[in-house]
DNA sequence: GGAATAGTGTCTCTTAGACACTATGCT
DNA sequence: AGCATAGTGTCTAAGAGACACTATTCC
């Protein structure tokens, strides 16, 4: 670069969000409690190349420099699974944080992603040199840390983008397995929606068979079910590509 | 800074796209044609600090490098104001790009924001010494310039940001004076949105009443009223703070 | 009266929401 | 049979969409 007449940041990183959620069995026949999860790493005194950790000890989200020749897209992709073990999620990109005081050492930019993980895919995530520990937290529990940086404020960011995109898309499915019961949809949403057309099972197990962007499971010509969460056999589904857009000027609205 | 293991950017700047709807009218009580438009600066051969400038002669997106001490934000309102003399509008961050390759002086971030101006804010606009020309372009005209860097990409996404918030919050009262009568709510709209709903004007004025974002002016206890775009005094309506929700699990959708 | 904009009356069809009811299969 | 989950029947009230109609004002 020629030309250095203007101010150049200290640093570039990518913070990832990794939201999971988990279900916790009620005994055979009965659908699992479910929770809506984050999953945060334990800030190790020294990072992988043996260099001083900045906030060691406190929790922060997987994340870091940015590397040239990459963008903080790909950097979160490398990130999460060097820090986490964890690969092949979708990340998706919602803010970017570059007050000059958020961090001590310099002017570091960093941009906020999250990710949705499947439970399973969490299973084999693994402590690595950056992070002394890895867990999950509710978001209760996440929002009472001591959270290095402005984790704090991105975390609360992502929780908001989570339920934004959860009412507004099918942001639903990445909790769920491809295939699935129409009371496991009811449950995804419930950990993060709060809204009687979810919440009574009447209107839900109503409403749900018209969605456009589901569609029931067929097999053998024959409608597909399951009974892995009830004695009496459900019906699966599965997502469509189907895209969904609402407006506030066609709808009945919530405020 | 006393750790540079890792590379740090070259370069880290703010982009606006400013909409604006004009407003071209027909004749005494009629309502005018409204068009969306985009204002970008023509680059001139020099920055206003007498440095050579990159792709001069390209139209651009007002913007610039952010300064230190500052966020991406308040650099985005400090260019606005530097380019084009506008000021006092409402920014929002809608993406970053940083592709190692987008800008040939080397990493550069950008951060796109947009940001929504009345047309007669846009009145006083200037030409600069970082721009030799500032016009309004229809979208259609905007993607077929020759644009700088990869604004081209930029200007794509910030359409598709201004067409989603449009439908989904409510934008359109940055477009629109406080007071305002219906067929100019459905003007704004309709240069962005294609609905039926919208579009008939049956079902706009017979659903507008109820939105309960929209509120009725009165004045001295009766309903004020306009004839600007019309012969038959038509009634004046404001936004009220009221944020519409929607979900698409709750209502009739569109693909 | 004619033209143009701003609405309203009325009808039909669909949907939301509530509540009671049936269906299935394990123990 | 009892229990828990998965639905359906039926009613009511509200809303969407279509089409014709009225209302106001200027010329």
């Amino acid at each position: 670069m020629k030309d250095k007449k203007f101010t150049i940041p200290d640093g570039y990183t990518s913070d990832i969000a990794v939201f999971t959620i988990t279900s916790e069995s009620q005994g055979e026949y009965k659908p699992p409690i479910k929770k809506l999860k984050i999953m945060l790493i334990k800030r190790s005194k020294q990072d992988h190349e043996g260099n001083q950790n900045m906030e060691a000890g406190k929790w922060a989200l997987p994340g870091g420099f940015v590397r040239p020749g990459e963008t903080a897209f790909q950097a979160a992709e490398r990130k999460l699974l060097e820090e986490t073990g964890v690969d092949r999620l979708r990340i998706k990109h919602f803010g970017i944080y570059d007050s000059p005081n958020r961090d001590p050492r310099g002017w570091i930019i960093s941009n906020a992603h999250y990710v949705i993980a499947n439970e399973a895919a969490l299973k084999n995530r693994k402590q690595t040199y950056d992070a002394s520990d890895i867990q999950l937290f509710t978001m209760e529990e996440a929002l009472e840390l001591d959270l290095a940086f402005d984790h704090r404020q991105i975390i609360d960011d992502a929780i908001w983008f989570i339920k934004k995109d959860m009412a507004l898309t099918t942001l639903a499915k990445h909790f769920l397995p491809e295939e699935f019961v129409l009371s496991e949809l009811q449950g995804v949403l419930l950990t993060v929606l709060d809204d009687p057309s979810i919440a009574t099972d009447a209107a839900f197990f109503r409403k749900s068979p018209t969605l456009p962007f589901l569609e029931v499971v067929s097999e053998n010509g024959k409608p597909k079910k399951s009974n892995r969460y009830s004695k009496t056999p459900a019906q699966l589904y599965r997502f469509n590509e189907f895209q969904p857009i609402v407006s506030v000027y066609r709808n009945k609205l919530k405020g």
